[in-house]
DNA sequence: CACTTATATAAGTGATAACTTACAGTAATG
DNA sequence: CATTACTGTAAGTTATCACTTATATAAGTG
């Protein structure tokens, strides 16, 4: 559903024909994800449309980033790891 | 519980030890985040020892990225937006 | 203001997740 | 090799999720 929204901004109506479920599944859904914080609403007309939020996203990225650098300080054996990417 | 690994790799004892759930939960649960390759275990005499891999925290961190762009290209009409970092 | 369009909410239901206790397996230790 | 320490697996149960249909709400349209 999210990823869907990759592609740019969406009513409900676009994103309940283009998956396999019903209206109010979809409508549940984003309700989910906008108390996540992950998607923004806009109201145009008779239309809500629903795209990622970019202060959500951005929450996601600073999260798994400051990972790296607690990971990176604290275990100092890598027996096993893959690709020391970055 | 993936963010216990955080400060560093721990025995599922530890971790166990460390949460209100019995040991079985935390090895189910350590279960699924191995099989989501999140985090790696080591083998240390009778212990096992997890923490989260590198590799698998790039997965999602490329993941996240790669929707800036996509977002970023995508949609051209901010109404409601945030801090536009980055 | 009746009617249509678009979406959210309510209530109910089957599938799934997450936990529990009991137990099996494996490595260290004497 | 018996015992202990540590962890994974099995089986069962309860809570939670994800969906459905039905209905309420709100905005446009004539």
């Amino acid at each position: 559903m999210f990823d869907r929204l990759r592609a740019g901004p969406k009513s409900v109506g676009e994103l309940a024909a283009a998956m396999p479920v019903s209206q109010p599944a979809v409508s549940q859904h984003l309700r989910v994800l906008r108390d996540a914080g992950l998607v923004d609403v806009r109201q145009q007309g008779t239309r809500r449309i629903y795209r990622v939020s970019f202060a959500g996203l951005e929450v996601l990225r600073a999260y798994i980033e400051s990972f790296w650098t607690d990971i990176l300080g604290a275990s100092a054996d890598p027996p096993n790891q893959g690709g020391g990417k970055r």
